[in-house]
RNA sequence: GGCCGGGUGGCAGAGUGGUGAUGCAGAGGACUGCAAAUCCUUGGACGUCGGUUCAAUUCCGGCCCCGGCCUCCA
């Protein structure tokens, strides 16, 4: 099934051709670890997960690389605001993460560099950009001269001009030019800092991906994703640091993700209404709902996290869930679903997909033949797979965590006052039941219950 | 100020030049002792003003509103 994607660089959805078909290379931006993980951090983690468990249905080998950004400013300042160690600081966060994204059911990246493990790397291409003239020496710090990239501006958009035209922060008297980044910069002794040839010092923000990504996928590669705030500065100077250092073309597809807000509003720190996995978590919303909650929006849409976004999902997982607990005792058949794959396949539409998911749980549901109910409890898992949806057992999804015995002795009694016709008795049961947060539903068979 | 994206029914959210996705909520019905779950039926939409067209929610332009970016925030 041929693959469409919107390509930032082209501002158009273009077909998928990949550099080379048995080798399908994608690099994500990851996180900066300095503190847990937001909703609006999960949102690529999850988006670009998808697009991996679709790349690998389509391709054989997918190499899929997502960066941790352990050197930073943000991470320096949290050190010392906290009086603990920078690695104290980022091997914690780094745990978090990973959790947090276990929880979202996102699969582990092929590979996960660590920015400090690879300033070797940056050093190199940072000398190569001085030798070709890319890059200059000024009051201790290595500047990209960004006049020296030809095409500077194409993916954000911009002409150099407006940028300059457009700065609010005022420029450092010793760029060349207003529009220069920073490649290297200084450390003093109370800072992180590597030996380098122009002092002790450590790297700007863009150079590591440049590097990371050169040394994990080569000189060019087919996909780079992240968030749509860094597609200016990051993703442009990082851009144009790459192909000034190795020629050719870096990136085929530039993929954004939109934008996450909390109520209608923006999520800010000055807001306060930062949402973390955690706290989520610990709400009892379930990672496999936030997960959907991500997924019901398009990636390149705005998403607003709403309280009520998050019941429509859970609804959703219980109405997956349902169908598929009804026909426990059929096994699937291996069948794909080709509307999911479709929708995915059209620039990863979610939307569509969990519309047509939505049919096939309706057909499952009507499905009175053995063989119909196979075929389409095999669509819905195909398709939800996919999706990185429906890992668990209905079982799981519904009772998970709750001790099953005190609320099966409870349906034997209401069951037998039932058989009595002492219906005031079982409804009187039933009530308590629910006061609890259970929810009964007799069928022919006996009676099923569940968790709200 | 510059640049970019968006405005779809009560809500969420796709999509399309001409038969109005999908889900939730609402209404009615089937099933049930009553429920729950499930199934069936059903009302309801394309910010605004113009233009192109036989026909526009869909294309083009103006306007209004919302969001984002503009040197280190996913």
């Amino acid at each position: 099934m041929p693959l469409a994607l919107y390509n930032t660089l082209t501002r158009r959805k273009e077909s998928f051709v990949p550099i080379d078909p048995a080798d399908v290379r994608m690099y994500v931006c990851g996180p900066t670890v300095y503190d847990r993980a937001h909703i609006g951090n999960a949102r690529p983690v999850v988006v670009f997960d998808v697009l991996y468990r679709l790349l690998k249905r389509l391709y054989p080998r997918v190499v899929y690389v997502r960066n941790i950004t352990d050197v930073d400013d943000k991470i320096t300042a949290r050190a010392a605001a906290g009086g603990r160690s920078i690695d104290a600081i980022t091997g914690e966060t780094i745990r978090f993460f990973h959790e947090d994204v276990e929880t979202l059911n996102a699969l582990s990246p092929d590979v996960e560099p660590r920015a400090t493990l690879h300033i070797a790397e940056m050093i190199r291409m940072i000398e190569r950009l001085m030798e070709q003239g890319h890059a200059y020496g000024a009051a201790g710090h290595v500047l990209f001269s960004v006049a020296s990239a030809p095409d500077y501006g194409v993916l954000s958009g911009r002409s150099r001009e407006e940028m300059i035209a457009g700065a609010r922060v005022e420029v450092a008297p010793y760029k060349q030019d207003p529009a220069d980044f920073v490649l290297w910069k200084p450390s003093p002794p109370d800072l992180p800092g590597w030996d380098s040839p122009w002092g002790r010092g450590r790297p700007g923000w863009h150079i590591e991906c440049s590097a990371m990504a050169h040394l994990y996928l080569g000189n060019s590669f087919d996909i780079h994703g992240g968030g749509q705030d860094l597609i200016f500065p990051h993703h442009e100077n990082e851009r144009a640091q790459s192909v000034c250092t190795h020629g050719g073309p870096f990136v085929r597809y530039w993929l954004h993700n939109g934008w996450l807000m909390v109520e209608g509003e923006k999520m800010s720190k000055s807001l306060g209404n930062v949402i973390t996995v955690r706290q989520l978590l610990e709400q009892g919303v379930a990672g496999e709902t936030i997960r959907l909650v991500l997924l019901a929006t398009h990636y390149h849409q705005p998403l607003d996290w709403t309280e009520a976004g998050v019941r429509q999902a859970k609804g959703t997982l219980d109405r997956f869930y349902t169908a598929l607990r009804a026909v426990a005792d059929v096994p699937a058949q291996a069948v794909e679903a080709t509307e999911v794959m479709g929708a995915l396949c059209d620039d990863l539409n979610t939307p569509r997909a969990l519309a047509a998911l939505h049919e096939t749980a309706t057909a499952l549901n009507k499905a009175v033949h053995r063989n119909d109910k196979a075929r389409l409890k095999g669509e819905l898992l195909d398709g939800t797979a996919v999706l990185g949806l429906l890992a668990q057992t209905p079982e799981a999804w519904f009772r998970g965590g709750t001790d099953s015995t005190a609320i099966e002795i409870l349906i034997a009694r209401r069951t037998a006052a039932r058989e009595g016709r002492d219906f005031a008795e079982a409804d009187r049961i039933r009530d308590a039941l629910r006061q609890k947060g259970i929810i009964l539903e007799d069928s022919a068979t006996g009676t099923l219950w569940r968790r709200t």
